[in-house]
DNA sequence: CTGAATCCAATAGGATACTG
DNA sequence: CAGTATCCTATTGGATTCAG
């Protein structure tokens, strides 16, 4: 049997520890979904406050995974799109988003104990 | 294009956050390469202590993602294998893992920023 | 050997208000 | 629109000690 083992490396658990922080996952999947601007991000994404989307942001775009874009027009606009890199890294999520909603159902009804 | 958004669905996050936590990865390969015994998975996973690898066994068991068997010898031994569930995970991994090694070289040398 | 208990430090996250 | 600044609380993780 193939083990997980044969394909990891020390990083492997920085790449979880960076995609596990709350709400990085749906900062991803807006991204997917094609939002570029701060508000898009925002609207696509309930519940998020302006400070962890700004934060989110950043670490995606200091991990390389998004790329930061200021355009100055008035008032400057600013766009957030997927690198290469994190296009990548979402084809890589496919497999384990379909994992999750095999455990849970298509409505994802319940949450995944956390202890 | 193919969109994560298409295989998604709330727990995704639950899951992401669920494994994202520290030293989760390293359990789940430590099972991977075949640990069960409480000191098979210390002796595979440097650095960890005591307490977070029972905790993590614990959270990974509440998940379904591994099974703990009490084995009545004298003193008790305790065993944590996967599940199904479990294994399937690790398969579902195995891109994210690839996607890892490719971005840092196979040896890890770098960690991925966070923030 | 397999943990549980305790204590402490660091980090993460939520709410709110403010700005160019 | 796109953030930053502050404050506060909750959660996490590390180290150590104790126990069945």
């Amino acid at each position: 049997m193939k083990s997980i083992h044969d394909d990891t490396c020390p990083s492997f658990e920085g790449t979880l520890e960076l995609i596990g922080r709350r709400w990085t996952g749906s900062v991803l999947q807006a991204a997917a979904q094609g939002a570029r601007r701060f508000g898009e991000y925002r609207a696509l994404i309930e519940g998020i406050s302006d400070r962890l989307l700004s934060q989110r942001l950043k670490e995606l775009d200091a991990a390389g995974l998004i790329e930061r874009t200021v355009i100055p027009t008035t008032p400057v606009q600013t766009r957030y799109a997927l690198t290469p890199d994190g296009h990548a890294l979402i084809q890589a999520l496919l497999p384990l988003a379909r994992w999750s909603m095999r455990r849970t159902g298509p409505r994802g009804a319940r949450r995944v104990p956390s202890a």
